[in-house]
Formats: structure tokens, sequence, C-alpha cells
DNA sequence: CCACCGATTGACAGCGCTGTCATTCAGTGA
DNA sequence: TCACTGAATGACAGCGCTGTCAATCGGTGG
């Protein structure tokens, strides 16, 4: 264990300096009286709006300038004007899975001009409820949430809010409003079939706190669909009750083996976090990939993709993910005609562990 | 390159039914009438102040509760009520450094009620401007922000918000207003010198994106102050202008190699995805580590150190710097007394890769 | 019995902006 | 010449809540 050193370098007393400059911000009507113009004009010259001269909003914008003014976003969705807020609840940043689904969510958001408020559900479907009241309470344009499994409560709050709502990650159920994802248990089910159709029969699972992730908990059930189509069922199953992990997966590996030496020529982990532990495992043993054990994953990162040999797993088309679920929420607003469910599909990669 | 498709399963126009529902949502008035008392009781009630009895917060509360009250925070905050909200300005969200920050600092706000809203520079100081002054016109309680090199403008805005604002993940400049993080020069220096302790003499460095992640640039700067001390230079350098990835540390280091065959005996790389990138390049070739080449990074991800050899790097206390960012922020919105300059230091991890 | 007190509750104004109507005014065709 | 038109601007009210101060009321000590 490492501890950090906080170390407490300059200390200074709450400002008051600071605290005025902060009573004053120059307001709408201050800049009308500058610019010789009515509220309200003003309010159109800053929002860009087609009614007024060119003249008018060079003025306006001179004023408003050398004033500093900033306008009040607060005061204007209240006052009846449009959000810019999406609240966007997420169960963890821990892998990078969820950052990059953010990363497509912001990147098309901020293109529109709004922005991502965000809250981290840990799995807790309590805290869940809690956060989408909360980021409910900021009358939001839209809400993305990748749940967890949803309290009746967080539902009817959803459902009632009126607003764009889109549920993320998987489309396994029914979306309350729409849903973008891919399906989880078809990613399973064909990773099986990749792989019994490469010839392996002796197959095991290592995976991560599934009660918690039904995302993973659903590909495993299609593994294991997979492997009763051909006859076959797990050999050996090892779930930690952590969070997923490199150091997980290769802990996990170390464990499977010593409860069913020899025997097992497949293992399929619950991502590339663990698959990657697994192949580090691998290494550090001297048992070779996929020779006497073969490796199989699932996300599709560029960790996988970069070792030695390439991991064999599923791409899940996370970016994409949340650049879907930000349009779909942009054309709502549009009051464009929208998509109920987006399946934005998998890719198996056939790599050369497995 | 793998091609996501997206599938549009089923469609339905802009249901004015939701549209409906969202017109009337309850108020405090409809809640205070309901339950007999005024409106500021209810807000009171509902906002837990210690002088409303009992008796009269029960009344309010199941009258809430039956109507579906839902409080409209943007009202509040309008009135001079506290915003929950706090401004957060990332560069990027491609690696898990920033998710870590990230993660710490939305733990410790969630604790105290708060939120964060985002924003991703993606390192651009123009985007930034923007992001300031569009997070700012939310009016939030607070800004935390990992500056790329900010314009003028940005840092005028910032002072003149009268907020807390705290800029993280570097201490080598001084702040505007508050500072969280360590220092990536004595970082990069410290890692010089103890690898210079052990014996290496002929040393190079593989980069990512530099120009821009001035961090990175902190970073050699202190190792090459290091070299010097030592009478030494850097004999090879290889800095691609992409960001930093797993695939680009091995592209970049087979570059390096190629064109500085044999000579070197340790690369420095700009961080740990990089590093293990490097030590999977090593790992194809055949060439064995550290005894034909060491490798050292930073960060001390999870990753590097669940290798078969654990890698020599530098640990960040990254979910550190969220959550002391998110506890000045707190301190200061209390009237506590706040440190300006927060130091969370560093931790050199002796691995086995160098 | 009365002025006084602390604990509750309420009336009121206003936060800063925008939607919804007017209103103004120069130009237009009959 | 005059009603009419469209473009630009403005007056007004109010979004839903909270801070501030005032009012109420049962109990208290002198």
């Amino acid at each position: 264990m490492i501890f950090p050193l906080s170390r407490a370098v300059e200390t200074r007393s709450g400002d008051p300096l600071q605290m005025q400059k902060n009573l004053r911000k120059p307001t709408l009507s201050e800049v009308a009286a500058l610019a010789g113009v009515s509220e309200i004009t003003v309010s159109r010259a800053l929002r860009g709006s087609s009614m007024v001269t060119a003249d008018t909003i060079r003025k306006v914008q001179v004023a408003a300038e050398s004033l500093g003014y900033l306008r009040n976003r607060l005061a204007g969705a209240l006052a009846g004007g449009p959000s810019n807020q999406v609240g966007v609840i997420l169960p963890s940043l821990s892998n990078i899975v969820f950052p990059d689904v953010l990363k497509g969510l912001e990147d098309r958001l901020e293109h529109a001009g709004f922005h991502p408020v965000l809250g981290i559900s840990n799995y807790d479907p309590e805290k869940e409820e809690h956060l989408i009241r909360n980021l409910l309470s900021w009358r939001p344009a839209g809400l993305v949430i990748a749940a967890t499994s949803m309290t009746a409560t967080s539902r009817g709050l959803l459902a009632a809010s009126g607003l764009p709502v889109v549920e993320i990650m998987d489309i396994d159920t029914p979306p309350i409003d729409m849903a973008v994802g891919m399906s989880h248990r078809a990613a399973g089910l064909d990773m099986a079939r990749h792989l019994i159709g490469r010839g392996y029969r002796h197959l095991a699972y290592v995976g991560h706190d599934i009660g918690r992730d039904n995302r993973a908990m659903a590909r495993l059930q299609g593994f294991r669909s997979g492997l009763q189509e051909a006859g076959l069922a797990l050999e050996g199953q090892v779930v930690l009750t952590e969070p997923s992990s490199v150091a997980l997966g290769r802990r996990g590996l170390a464990q499977l083996l010593q409860a069913n030496p020899k025997q097992v020529d497949l293992v399929y982990f619950s991502n590339d976090d663990m698959a990657v532990g697994g192949v580090f495992h691998c290494m550090a043993e001297g048992i070779s990939i996929p020779g006497q054990l073969a490796i199989a994953g699932f996300n599709g990162l560029d960790l996988g993709q970069s070792l030695p040999r390439r991991l064999t797993t599923t791409a899940s088309h996370r970016s994409r993910i949340g650049e879907m679920a930000a349009r779909v929420i942009l054309e709502r607003l549009n009051g464009q005609e929208t998509v109920h469910l987006t399946d934005v599909g998998f890719t198996l990669i056939a790599g050369e562990t497995a």
C-alpha cells in the first residue's frame, strides 16, 4: 500500500474581497441601460435572435463586454428558456468503459452547447434513485442513465419527468423511454459459438462482481446458452466479488487453475481488464497461450489489442453509445421523431489468444 | 478498424402526452395549499430547517409525497439559495487518469450533496475558455479545473467570479485561487535520480503529445535535470504527436530502437500506458527486461503493477487529488479557512522493470 | 395581571431572465 | 394621400423559490 502525503504549503482566511466581487455581477438591465436599449433587446441580441439589427447587436455586445456581463442561465431557464444541462448517471468510473461512453456523450453534447451533470451510482439502486431525484430537481433537458437494477420509484420518477430519458449500455430490457446499447446476452452467445467453432471443449469462466454488474451477468448467461447448444457446460468458474481489474483477473485465473488443474483449455473472462490479468498470469507462470490455455475477454480495449498476442475479445462500441445517446436526446429536444431502441451492435475480434 | 452498426429497431413521434405531464409540475404553493400552511413553511420543512415543528414537517411531507412534488433547484438557486453544482473541466477522458480524479471528486461532492457539471477541453485553451464561460453562467458553487495553458481571459473570468476555484493536477505554477496536485517536475527528477542510482547510464525517452500535455512536459524537464546533475543527457527520444495509449507506447519504442540500436539501456516513458506498450514490444521481440532494456513509466496504474514483472514507475495519487479538491471547495463554502496550495505528493515504485 | 420572550409561522418582495403580447415606424401599393 | 405591412423594439408579467422582517401565541417571571 502506498500512502499519499498531504502538505499544506500556504494558508489564508476566507477572503472577503472576493466575496464582494461576487455580490455585484452585472445584470441584463445594466447592460441595457449602458447600451441604451431595453432588457429584452439585450437578451435577444446576446442570444443571437434574428430580429435584432446588426447595429443593435454590436452596441449591446460592446456594452456587455465593457461591463464583463455573464449571462445567468439559472434565471433564463427558470423564466422558460431552455436548459442545456443533461443529467448523466453512471455506475462507476473505475475502468475505461464508462469514461469512453462519457467521452462520446460529452463530445456530442458540447457541440450542441449542452453539459453533462454527473452522478455515480456505484451500482447501488438506492443511490441511483437519490441521484435521479437530485438531477431532476435541476430541471435538465434530458437524462442519460446506465442503470443498475432500478427501483420502482426510480422508474416512476423518470417516466413522470416527461423528459427525454435514455437508458444506455444494454438493450436486453424494454426501456422507459429510449435505449441505446447492445445485447450483452448476444455477445456472450456469439463468443461461445466462435470458441466452440475453434475447437475448444473445456471452457471455464473468471468473473468479477457479477451480482452488481448485470451486464457481465447477461454475457455469462449468453455464453452458457452457447455451450448448451453444443451439449457442453462450464467446467470451472471463479467469481470474485470485487470490481474488475487487471490484478483481479490475474488472481482469479490463479485461483481457477488451482481448483481445476489441467482439464480446462479456455477461460472466458468477464471483461478485457480481467482477461489481460489472466494473460499476465500465464506469462508469469510460463503457460503458453493459446497452446496450453486460451483466453477470451470482452470490450476490445486498446490494452488487449496491444498485447504481444492480440486478445480474442468482443469489441463494444462504447463512445458510439455515448454519441448515439446524445443524438437521440438532441433529436427529441428538436421535436424530431426519435428511435426507441438503438442497437449499436458489437464486433467479435478473433485475436491470437484463442 | 472496426465499424459499428446502428440499427433503428422501433420508432415513434415526439410524444405529446409526455410533454403535457412536463407542463404541470406541482409547485411549492400547491403543496402549501394541500398541507394548509404557507409556502415558506413548506420550503423550510422540505429543507429540514430546525424551526419547523415535527408535526408540520410530517404534514408537509405527506402533502409533497401525494402530489409527487419535486423541488426546483433552479428557482431556489436564483432566489438566493445555495447552488450545489460544481463546474469541472478536464482535458480528456481517454485514459484512466482523469476518470480516477473525477471519481475521487464526485465521491466527496456527492457526500455533501453536490454534483459535478462536466466539460472536456481536449487540451484546447479556446475551448477551455468557452467552457469556463458556460459553466460559470450556471452560477455554480465552485469550479475545479485541470487546466491546460489558460488564456488571459480564462484567468480573468475565474478571478472575477469570486468563486472557489481549484486548479488540479500540478502545483508547478502559482494558482489563481487554490491548487491541488503534485510537482511533475519533481517526479521526473526523482525518477532520474533513482535510475541513475541503479546504474543506468544510457537513457532515452518515449513520449506522447507533449505540446499539449504540459504535465508530461514538466516530468521530462525534471528528468533531464536529473540526468544533467549526473553529467548525462538523453541518448534518444521519440515523441509522437498523438494521445497516449498502450499501442502508441509499443510503436514508440519500436521506433526508438530502430533509430538507436543497442546503446540505450533504459527508456523513460511519458506514462504507464505508454510504458506498458513498451513492455509488450519487448515481449514480442524477445528483448529481456530489465537485462537488455529497462523500462520506467509514470502513474502507478493497476495495469503496470499486474505485469509479470511489476513496472517501475511513480505513483500519482489521482483520486486523492479529486478528494482534496472537493474538500477545499467545501471548506471554502463553509466559510472555513482554506489551504492555498495542497501538495498530495507522489511515490516512487521501484518495480522489476528497471 | 402584564410586559416580555422564544419558538413558529407567515407576508412580501425580488432573484435575473424570457415569453407574450403590444407598439413604433418607415416603406408600400392602391 | 392613406390604410396596411413587416421589421424592430419594448412593456409587462411571472417562472418557483428563499431571505428578510413582521406577526402570532402560549408560557414566564415580577
